[in-house]
DNA sequence: GTCTATACAAAGATAGAC
DNA sequence: GTCTATCTTTGTATAGAC
Protein backbone atom coordinates (compact mmCIF):
# COMPACT_ATOMS: atom_id res chain seq x y z
CA UNK A 1 0.00 0.00 0.00
CA UNK A 2 2.06 2.70 -1.04
CA UNK A 3 1.08 6.30 -0.22
CA UNK A 4 1.93 7.03 -3.55
CA UNK A 5 -1.30 5.29 -4.78
CA UNK A 6 -3.66 6.67 -2.10
CA UNK A 7 -2.82 10.05 -3.22
CA UNK A 8 -3.34 9.33 -6.71
CA UNK A 9 -6.70 8.60 -6.02
CA UNK A 10 -7.54 11.56 -3.77
CA UNK A 11 -5.80 13.51 -7.30
CA UNK A 12 -8.52 11.73 -9.35
CA UNK A 13 -11.17 12.28 -7.01
CA UNK A 14 -10.48 16.17 -6.73
CA UNK A 15 -10.17 15.67 -10.88
CA UNK A 16 -13.61 14.41 -11.52
CA UNK A 17 -15.24 16.82 -9.19
CA UNK A 18 -14.00 19.57 -11.52
CA UNK A 19 -13.34 17.94 -14.70
CA UNK A 20 -15.68 14.99 -15.21
CA UNK A 21 -14.51 11.28 -16.05
CA UNK A 22 -13.92 12.38 -19.59
CA UNK A 23 -11.89 15.29 -18.58
CA UNK A 24 -10.42 13.97 -16.58
CA UNK A 25 -6.09 13.94 -17.57
CA UNK A 26 -3.47 11.59 -16.31
CA UNK A 27 -1.42 14.99 -16.50
CA UNK A 28 -3.48 16.44 -13.63
CA UNK A 29 -3.36 13.72 -11.80
CA UNK A 30 0.82 13.18 -12.21
CA UNK A 31 1.35 17.02 -10.95
CA UNK A 32 -1.17 16.76 -8.62
CA UNK A 33 -0.18 13.93 -6.42
CA UNK A 34 3.62 14.57 -7.85
CA UNK A 35 3.58 10.59 -9.07
CA UNK A 36 6.07 9.75 -12.36
CA UNK A 37 4.15 8.75 -15.55
CA UNK A 38 4.71 5.58 -15.40
CA UNK A 39 3.23 5.13 -11.90
CA UNK A 40 -0.04 4.63 -13.15
CA UNK A 41 0.26 1.38 -14.88
CA UNK A 42 1.91 0.17 -12.11
CA UNK A 43 -0.72 1.14 -9.61
CA UNK A 44 -3.55 0.46 -12.03
CA UNK A 45 -2.99 -2.43 -14.59
CA UNK A 46 -6.99 -1.41 -16.01
CA UNK A 47 -5.50 2.23 -16.38
CA UNK A 48 -7.90 5.13 -16.18
CA UNK A 49 -11.52 2.33 -15.91
CA UNK A 50 -9.25 1.53 -12.93
CA UNK A 51 -8.28 4.48 -11.56
CA UNK A 52 -11.78 6.52 -11.90
CA UNK A 53 -13.72 3.49 -10.54
CA UNK A 54 -11.23 3.71 -7.21
CA UNK A 55 -11.66 7.15 -6.97
CA UNK A 56 -15.54 7.05 -7.60
CA UNK A 57 -15.19 4.53 -4.45
CA UNK A 58 -13.65 6.30 -1.93
CA UNK A 59 -15.75 9.39 -2.53
CA UNK A 60 -18.47 7.64 -2.44
CA UNK A 61 -17.48 6.41 1.15
CA UNK A 62 -16.29 9.66 2.69
CA UNK A 63 -20.00 10.70 1.93
CA UNK A 64 -21.58 8.23 3.47
CA UNK A 65 -19.28 8.05 6.19
CA UNK A 66 -20.22 11.97 6.78
CA UNK A 67 -23.65 11.01 6.50
CA UNK A 68 -23.41 7.87 9.14
CA UNK A 69 -22.19 11.00 11.57
CA UNK A 70 -25.37 13.24 11.64
CA UNK A 71 -26.24 13.54 14.92
CA UNK A 72 -29.31 11.53 16.49
CA UNK A 73 -32.59 13.92 15.93
CA UNK A 74 -35.55 14.03 17.86
CA UNK A 75 -38.27 15.02 15.10
CA UNK A 76 -38.21 14.15 11.31
CA UNK A 77 -37.97 18.20 10.76
CA UNK A 78 -35.30 18.18 12.60
CA UNK A 79 -33.17 15.24 11.15
CA UNK A 80 -34.23 16.78 7.49
CA UNK A 81 -32.35 20.53 8.60
CA UNK A 82 -29.77 18.35 9.98
CA UNK A 83 -28.96 16.99 7.01
CA UNK A 84 -29.67 19.97 5.04
CA UNK A 85 -27.24 22.21 7.51
CA UNK A 86 -24.38 19.03 6.92
CA UNK A 87 -25.02 19.28 2.93
CA UNK A 88 -24.85 23.01 2.65
CA UNK A 89 -20.63 23.58 2.26
CA UNK A 90 -20.96 20.77 -0.41
CA UNK A 91 -23.40 22.68 -2.09
CA UNK A 92 -20.54 25.79 -1.61
CA UNK A 93 -18.00 23.74 -3.16
CA UNK A 94 -20.43 22.80 -6.45
CA UNK A 95 -21.15 26.70 -6.75
CA UNK A 96 -17.37 26.94 -6.94
CA UNK A 97 -16.74 24.45 -9.21
CA UNK A 98 -16.18 20.96 -7.52
CA UNK A 99 -19.15 18.99 -7.72
CA UNK A 100 -19.79 15.05 -6.80
CA UNK A 101 -17.26 12.75 -8.31
CA UNK A 102 -20.01 10.09 -7.85
CA UNK A 103 -22.03 11.73 -10.18
CA UNK A 104 -19.72 12.24 -12.68
CA UNK A 105 -18.77 8.35 -13.46
CA UNK A 106 -22.19 8.31 -14.39
CA UNK A 107 -21.78 10.26 -17.45
CA UNK A 108 -20.66 8.45 -20.77
CA UNK A 109 -21.00 5.24 -19.32
CA UNK A 110 -17.85 3.28 -20.95
CA UNK A 111 -18.34 0.86 -18.39
CA UNK A 112 -21.14 -0.18 -16.82
CA UNK A 113 -19.33 -1.19 -13.80
CA UNK A 114 -19.02 2.69 -13.15
CA UNK A 115 -22.20 3.42 -13.27
CA UNK A 116 -22.52 0.15 -10.66
CA UNK A 117 -20.48 1.61 -8.29
CA UNK A 118 -22.00 5.15 -8.73
CA UNK A 119 -25.07 3.29 -7.32
CA UNK A 120 -24.44 1.09 -5.03
CA UNK A 121 -22.77 4.49 -3.22
CA UNK A 122 -26.22 6.31 -3.77
CA UNK A 123 -27.92 3.34 -2.49
CA UNK A 124 -25.56 2.88 0.80
CA UNK A 125 -26.13 7.22 1.43
CA UNK A 126 -29.91 6.51 1.00
CA UNK A 127 -30.06 3.33 3.41
CA UNK A 128 -27.90 5.68 6.16
CA UNK A 129 -29.94 8.86 5.60
CA UNK A 130 -33.20 6.24 6.12
CA UNK A 131 -31.52 4.87 9.26
CA UNK A 132 -31.24 8.72 10.53
CA UNK A 133 -34.66 9.27 9.78
CA UNK A 134 -36.21 6.34 10.79
CA UNK A 135 -34.83 6.67 14.04
CA UNK A 136 -35.95 10.62 14.66
CA UNK A 137 -39.89 8.69 13.94
CA UNK A 138 -40.55 8.56 10.05
CA UNK A 139 -42.04 4.91 9.13
CA UNK A 140 -39.56 3.02 7.51
CA UNK A 141 -41.17 2.98 4.04
CA UNK A 142 -41.50 6.32 4.49
CA UNK A 143 -38.10 6.73 5.42
CA UNK A 144 -37.01 5.01 2.35
CA UNK A 145 -38.70 7.20 -0.18
CA UNK A 146 -37.88 10.99 1.94
CA UNK A 147 -34.39 9.97 2.03
CA UNK A 148 -34.05 9.17 -1.71
CA UNK A 149 -35.71 12.30 -2.24
CA UNK A 150 -33.24 14.24 -0.41
CA UNK A 151 -30.30 12.21 -1.78
CA UNK A 152 -31.72 13.63 -5.40
CA UNK A 153 -32.06 17.07 -3.48
CA UNK A 154 -28.52 16.79 -3.16
CA UNK A 155 -27.43 15.60 -6.12
CA UNK A 156 -29.62 18.43 -8.04
CA UNK A 157 -28.68 20.98 -6.07
CA UNK A 158 -25.22 20.72 -7.20
CA UNK A 159 -25.86 21.10 -11.09
CA UNK A 160 -28.45 24.16 -10.87
CA UNK A 161 -25.63 25.35 -7.70
CA UNK A 162 -22.57 24.61 -10.28
CA UNK A 163 -24.62 26.78 -13.06
CA UNK A 164 -25.67 29.16 -10.88
CA UNK A 165 -22.25 29.93 -9.21
CA UNK A 166 -24.15 30.53 -5.60
CA UNK A 167 -25.90 28.70 -3.35
CA UNK A 168 -28.63 30.63 -4.05
CA UNK A 169 -30.91 27.57 -5.55
CA UNK A 170 -30.26 25.03 -2.57
CA UNK A 171 -30.91 27.54 -0.30
CA UNK A 172 -34.61 28.40 -2.52
CA UNK A 173 -35.07 24.16 -2.43
CA UNK A 174 -34.14 24.15 1.03
CA UNK A 175 -36.57 26.44 2.37
CA UNK A 176 -39.42 24.43 0.07
CA UNK A 177 -38.40 21.29 1.80
CA UNK A 178 -38.07 22.66 5.52
CA UNK A 179 -41.68 23.59 4.70
CA UNK A 180 -43.23 20.69 3.33
CA UNK A 181 -41.53 18.41 5.65
CA UNK A 182 -42.83 20.46 8.87
CA UNK A 183 -46.15 20.59 7.63
CA UNK A 184 -46.27 16.68 6.95
CA UNK A 185 -44.82 15.39 10.37
CA UNK A 186 -45.92 18.30 13.03
CA UNK A 187 -44.07 18.26 16.70
CA UNK B 1 -29.57 25.47 -47.21
CA UNK B 2 -28.51 25.76 -43.64
CA UNK B 3 -30.40 22.36 -42.67
CA UNK B 4 -26.92 20.96 -41.82
CA UNK B 5 -26.40 23.50 -39.26
CA UNK B 6 -29.56 22.48 -37.38
CA UNK B 7 -28.57 18.78 -37.76
CA UNK B 8 -25.67 19.18 -36.07
CA UNK B 9 -26.74 21.14 -33.19
CA UNK B 10 -29.36 18.25 -32.67
CA UNK B 11 -26.23 16.13 -32.97
CA UNK B 12 -24.66 18.16 -30.42
CA UNK B 13 -27.39 17.53 -27.76
CA UNK B 14 -27.87 14.37 -28.35
CA UNK B 15 -23.95 13.82 -27.82
CA UNK B 16 -23.99 16.26 -24.60
CA UNK B 17 -26.28 14.06 -23.24
CA UNK B 18 -24.51 10.69 -23.99
CA UNK B 19 -21.06 11.65 -23.45
CA UNK B 20 -21.38 15.01 -22.03
CA UNK B 21 -19.19 18.19 -22.74
CA UNK B 22 -15.54 17.01 -22.39
CA UNK B 23 -16.37 13.67 -23.69
CA UNK B 24 -18.34 15.31 -27.15
CA UNK B 25 -16.20 14.65 -29.96
CA UNK B 26 -16.67 16.20 -33.38
CA UNK B 27 -16.39 12.81 -35.22
CA UNK B 28 -19.66 11.84 -33.34
CA UNK B 29 -21.30 14.81 -34.20
CA UNK B 30 -20.34 14.58 -38.31
CA UNK B 31 -20.99 10.94 -38.06
CA UNK B 32 -24.43 11.15 -36.84
CA UNK B 33 -25.47 14.77 -38.71
CA UNK B 34 -23.82 13.03 -41.81
CA UNK B 35 -21.85 16.64 -42.49
CA UNK B 36 -18.72 16.76 -43.52
CA UNK B 37 -15.34 17.76 -41.18
CA UNK B 38 -14.72 21.38 -42.67
CA UNK B 39 -18.17 22.27 -41.92
CA UNK B 40 -18.19 22.81 -38.43
CA UNK B 41 -16.20 25.98 -39.11
CA UNK B 42 -17.76 27.58 -41.78
CA UNK B 43 -21.34 27.41 -39.29
CA UNK B 44 -19.37 27.65 -35.88
CA UNK B 45 -16.52 30.16 -36.09
CA UNK B 46 -15.88 29.54 -32.33
CA UNK B 47 -15.58 26.15 -32.90
CA UNK B 48 -16.88 23.42 -30.38
CA UNK B 49 -17.23 26.01 -27.63
CA UNK B 50 -19.67 27.88 -30.05
CA UNK B 51 -21.47 24.24 -31.00
CA UNK B 52 -21.75 23.58 -26.89
CA UNK B 53 -23.64 26.67 -26.29
CA UNK B 54 -26.09 26.39 -29.02
CA UNK B 55 -26.85 22.89 -28.34
CA UNK B 56 -27.14 23.69 -24.40
CA UNK B 57 -29.73 26.66 -25.60
CA UNK B 58 -31.52 25.01 -27.87
CA UNK B 59 -32.36 22.06 -25.02
CA UNK B 60 -32.69 24.57 -22.99
CA UNK B 61 -35.19 26.24 -24.78
CA UNK B 62 -36.95 22.78 -25.83
CA UNK B 63 -37.38 21.95 -22.23
CA UNK B 64 -39.30 25.29 -21.60
CA UNK B 65 -41.60 25.06 -23.80
CA UNK B 66 -42.31 21.32 -22.89
CA UNK B 67 -43.09 22.89 -19.30
CA UNK B 68 -44.95 25.22 -20.52
CA UNK B 69 -47.32 22.91 -22.21
CA UNK B 70 -48.44 21.31 -18.71
CA UNK B 71 -52.30 21.76 -18.29
CA UNK B 72 -53.66 24.46 -15.67
CA UNK B 73 -54.38 22.59 -12.85
CA UNK B 74 -56.58 23.33 -10.00
CA UNK B 75 -55.02 22.42 -7.30
CA UNK B 76 -51.07 22.73 -5.99
CA UNK B 77 -50.92 18.67 -5.66
CA UNK B 78 -52.32 18.44 -8.99
CA UNK B 79 -49.67 20.84 -10.62
CA UNK B 80 -47.02 18.88 -9.10
CA UNK B 81 -48.58 15.57 -10.18
CA UNK B 82 -49.10 16.49 -13.45
CA UNK B 83 -45.03 17.71 -13.54
CA UNK B 84 -44.07 14.43 -12.16
CA UNK B 85 -45.58 12.69 -15.39
CA UNK B 86 -44.51 14.87 -17.80
CA UNK B 87 -41.02 14.24 -16.54
CA UNK B 88 -41.21 10.46 -16.14
CA UNK B 89 -40.90 9.62 -19.67
CA UNK B 90 -37.47 12.07 -19.11
CA UNK B 91 -36.17 10.25 -16.36
CA UNK B 92 -36.31 6.67 -18.04
CA UNK B 93 -34.21 8.52 -20.99
CA UNK B 94 -31.72 9.18 -18.38
CA UNK B 95 -31.65 5.52 -17.16
CA UNK B 96 -31.09 4.22 -20.71
CA UNK B 97 -28.01 6.51 -20.80
CA UNK B 98 -29.43 9.79 -22.29
CA UNK B 99 -28.96 12.98 -19.74
CA UNK B 100 -29.37 16.33 -19.29
CA UNK B 101 -27.23 18.64 -22.04
CA UNK B 102 -27.82 21.92 -19.95
CA UNK B 103 -26.35 19.93 -16.92
CA UNK B 104 -23.72 18.25 -18.93
CA UNK B 105 -22.52 21.75 -20.19
CA UNK B 106 -21.96 23.03 -16.02
CA UNK B 107 -19.14 20.32 -15.87
CA UNK B 108 -15.73 21.59 -16.47
CA UNK B 109 -16.34 24.91 -17.10
CA UNK B 110 -14.04 26.10 -19.20
CA UNK B 111 -15.78 29.41 -20.16
CA UNK B 112 -18.19 31.22 -17.67
CA UNK B 113 -20.49 31.78 -20.57
CA UNK B 114 -21.63 28.10 -20.82
CA UNK B 115 -22.24 28.10 -16.77
CA UNK B 116 -24.61 31.34 -17.94
CA UNK B 117 -26.35 29.70 -20.33
CA UNK B 118 -27.42 26.98 -18.18
CA UNK B 119 -28.07 28.92 -15.48
CA UNK B 120 -30.58 30.75 -17.67
CA UNK B 121 -32.45 27.71 -18.83
CA UNK B 122 -33.05 26.12 -15.24
CA UNK B 123 -34.20 29.64 -14.31
CA UNK B 124 -36.73 29.61 -17.43
CA UNK B 125 -37.72 26.57 -16.66
CA UNK B 126 -37.93 27.68 -12.91
CA UNK B 127 -40.42 30.42 -13.44
CA UNK B 128 -42.51 28.64 -15.97
CA UNK B 129 -43.43 25.90 -13.37
CA UNK B 130 -43.59 28.69 -10.75
CA UNK B 131 -46.11 30.23 -13.01
CA UNK B 132 -48.23 26.96 -13.09
CA UNK B 133 -48.19 26.52 -9.64
CA UNK B 134 -49.23 29.84 -8.61
CA UNK B 135 -52.43 29.61 -11.23
CA UNK B 136 -52.94 26.27 -9.00
CA UNK B 137 -53.05 28.66 -6.02
CA UNK B 138 -50.02 28.60 -4.49
CA UNK B 139 -48.56 31.47 -3.30
CA UNK B 140 -46.14 33.19 -5.23
CA UNK B 141 -43.28 33.48 -3.11
CA UNK B 142 -43.61 29.86 -2.19
CA UNK B 143 -44.26 28.74 -5.85
CA UNK B 144 -40.47 29.75 -6.50
CA UNK B 145 -39.41 28.32 -3.80
CA UNK B 146 -41.28 25.00 -4.85
CA UNK B 147 -40.92 25.24 -8.57
CA UNK B 148 -36.72 25.23 -7.66
CA UNK B 149 -37.19 22.06 -5.33
CA UNK B 150 -39.14 20.44 -8.50
CA UNK B 151 -36.70 20.92 -11.05
CA UNK B 152 -33.52 20.34 -8.80
CA UNK B 153 -35.44 16.44 -8.12
CA UNK B 154 -35.69 16.80 -12.30
CA UNK B 155 -31.86 16.68 -12.64
CA UNK B 156 -30.99 15.12 -9.44
CA UNK B 157 -33.34 12.23 -10.16
CA UNK B 158 -31.57 11.98 -13.77
CA UNK B 159 -28.14 11.53 -11.97
CA UNK B 160 -29.38 8.90 -9.54
CA UNK B 161 -31.46 7.03 -12.28
CA UNK B 162 -28.53 6.93 -14.91
CA UNK B 163 -26.68 5.31 -12.23
CA UNK B 164 -29.49 2.99 -11.18
CA UNK B 165 -30.27 2.01 -14.79
CA UNK B 166 -34.37 2.00 -13.59
CA UNK B 167 -36.33 4.72 -12.62
CA UNK B 168 -36.69 3.23 -9.53
CA UNK B 169 -34.80 6.34 -7.53
CA UNK B 170 -37.37 8.76 -9.35
CA UNK B 171 -40.66 6.65 -8.10
CA UNK B 172 -39.50 6.56 -4.54
CA UNK B 173 -38.52 10.51 -4.77
CA UNK B 174 -42.03 11.05 -6.72
CA UNK B 175 -44.18 9.45 -3.81
CA UNK B 176 -41.83 11.33 -1.14
CA UNK B 177 -42.86 14.64 -2.66
CA UNK B 178 -46.94 13.72 -3.42
CA UNK B 179 -47.11 12.84 0.05
CA UNK B 180 -45.71 16.01 1.40
CA UNK B 181 -47.13 18.44 -1.16
CA UNK B 182 -50.74 16.93 -0.51
CA UNK B 183 -50.61 16.92 3.07
CA UNK B 184 -49.18 20.73 2.92
CA UNK B 185 -51.75 21.85 0.41
CA UNK B 186 -55.11 19.42 1.10
CA UNK B 187 -57.80 19.50 -1.04
C1' DG C 1 -21.52 26.23 -49.41
C1' DT C 2 -19.54 21.75 -49.31
C1' DC C 3 -15.97 18.38 -49.29
C1' DT C 4 -10.91 16.21 -48.87
C1' DA C 5 -6.70 16.33 -46.85
C1' DT C 6 -3.78 17.55 -43.29
C1' DA C 7 -1.40 20.12 -39.53
C1' DC C 8 -0.88 20.30 -34.62
C1' DA C 9 -1.69 19.24 -29.86
C1' DA C 10 -3.09 16.25 -26.18
C1' DA C 11 -4.62 12.07 -24.55
C1' DG C 12 -3.85 7.17 -23.02
C1' DA C 13 -0.79 3.32 -22.94
C1' DT C 14 4.02 0.85 -22.93
C1' DA C 15 8.91 -0.29 -22.72
C1' DG C 16 12.91 -0.48 -20.43
C1' DA C 17 16.68 1.62 -17.56
C1' DC C 18 17.69 2.46 -12.73
C1' DG D 1 9.04 0.18 -6.98
C1' DT D 2 10.16 4.33 -9.39
C1' DC D 3 11.41 7.20 -13.17
C1' DT D 4 12.39 8.75 -18.31
C1' DA D 5 11.33 8.35 -22.82
C1' DT D 6 8.36 7.08 -26.43
C1' DC D 7 4.51 4.91 -29.29
C1' DT D 8 -0.19 5.16 -30.92
C1' DT D 9 -4.54 7.06 -31.13
C1' DT D 10 -7.74 10.61 -30.93
C1' DG D 11 -9.33 15.13 -31.20
C1' DT D 12 -9.38 20.04 -32.49
C1' DA D 13 -8.38 23.17 -35.90
C1' DT D 14 -7.07 24.85 -40.65
C1' DA D 15 -6.07 25.11 -45.71
C1' DG D 16 -7.52 24.80 -50.07
C1' DA D 17 -9.83 22.44 -54.06
C1' DC D 18 -14.50 21.94 -56.07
Amino acid sequence: MTDTKSRMIDAAVDALRRHGAAGMSFTDILQTSGAARGAIYHHFRGGKAELVAEAAARNGDQVRTALAALPPATSPARATEDFLAMVRPVIAEAAAGEGCAVAAVTVDPASAELCRIASRAFDSWTATLAASLTRAGVEPAAAGDLATMLITLLEGAQVLCRAAGTIEPFERTARAVGDLVRSHYPG
